[in-house]
DNA sequence: ACCTGAACACCGTTCAAGT
DNA sequence: ACCTGAACACCGTTCAAGT
């Protein structure tokens, strides 16, 4: 598994004098797309080497090791993420506004590439593009009257919610639509006696969408921000 | 990777009639003990054939895969929460209270098995003894006046914070004490005038423990489910 | 200098063959 | 009936040998 601190300034690979650089980049984005097909569990060097029409030993020339690899893979996810710009004639937004919004991007994001989320254990992106947006993110908090001690920590507690919330729910292994009859049917042989509260709770959230659950949670979190910003 | 809808209330395995049961439990422990020093990455069927003085094709007799051996060795984890108990002669505590006692204890089982951690994603932790801690929580909350729908939605959001926060913090790969020491260079390295604000707030943050950084977290999930109580 | 076939040391899982 | 050695179909990674 590899860490953030690994990640460094300057992409690895003997990079030559510019060729090489160019052969980096298009493995870690065959890489990506292989990723986003097949899954972080069905990777493969040797599928990876079959696509660029090479053989593996040569993967092993420009990075090295599939850890590293991966840790590219994941920064792309960041170079995805577009700020989002406050619109043309609108009121200015507050602080509270722009992170529910950052976060909303944030999770459009990782939905689209549910194939992509286990690499993100243990991997706080700090990646080239992961840095870019910590950034902008903070100094859109920042500019809009939040604190920075505040606003670094609520980008903390929102990143890890974010990406806990994906996990659970986009990653492969969640429920899909289908999966959910299955689910259904497990909490059904439950005995009510023994979960009662788990089984009315169920009933209920059932009745709310996933993007509202995510909401109201991220709505928590934005909301006690808000009180420490007061007191 | 395992879903949680996978795991079924009766556990599987030619359960004949006890015997075999015993043997199951057996291999559980055992995994779970390999698991805790080897790691999840490391843990190898053959490895837990050799430690129980058996063969892989005897371990395929009791469990159908690797992937569910692995869910009855997150359940373990649940087995070891114990609900923080309401001390004798003190004042009832609010839910509030309970909550936070709750997700700090929860926090301290998952930081004393990191290696078990990766385990945790994409897999909500539904075996018997998953269940049994969301279903006291649950108690404990509403006991205490929590409505049962923002309960059951704390929990889900308290739940992602806390798994999300080991994760990061605890999990193989993320920096230890001498790993932080590359981290620190890692962002001397970086640009001050590229990253004005996330460098400042690394120092900002250094200054308070993982311990408080855990809990201002979880502070702004509990007011704002407060909040959310209120309106 | 750059590339690669083939190997090394492993996996999870299965099955024919033993007791 | 229960167990297992040995195999099957893979991995990530390396290196001698080619161009």
């Amino acid at each position: 598994m590899p860490g953030w601190w690994a990640a460094r300034p300057a992409p690895p690979g003997r990079q030559g004098r510019g060729r090489p650089r160019r052969s980096f980049e298009r493995i870690i984005a065959a890489a990506a797309d292989l990723v986003d097909e097949i899954g972080a569990e069905g990777f493969t060097m040797r599928l990876l080497a079959e696509r660029l029409e090479t053989s593996t030993a040569t993967l092993y020339r420009h990075v090295s090791s599939k850890q590293e690899l991966m840790v590219y893979v994941v920064d792309r996810l960041f170079a995805e993420y577009s700020p989002p710009g406050r619109a043309e004639g609108e009121p200015p937004q507050s602080w509270h506004e722009a992170a529910e919004a950052a976060a909303v991007e944030f999770n459009r994001v990782l939905s689209r590439h549910p194939n992509m989320l286990p690499l993100l254990i243990s991997q706080v992106p700090v990646g080239p593009h992961g840095l870019q947006v910590r950034e902008q993110t903070l100094d859109a908090l920042v500019s809009r009257g939040l604190p920075l001690p505040i606003a670094a920590r609520a980008y903390t507690a929102i990143a890890h919610y974010v990406i806990g919330f994906a996990l659970q729910l986009y990653a492969p292994g969640a429920p899909g639509s289908e999966e959910a009859a299955a689910l259904g049917d497990y909490y059904r042989r439950l005995d009510p006696g023994a979960f009662p509260l788990t089984l009315a709770a169920a009933a209920d959230l059932t009745t709310v969408s996933i993007d509202d659950e995510f909401l109201e949670g991220l709505r928590f979190i934005l909301d006690g921000v808000g009180q420490a910003n007061r007191s």
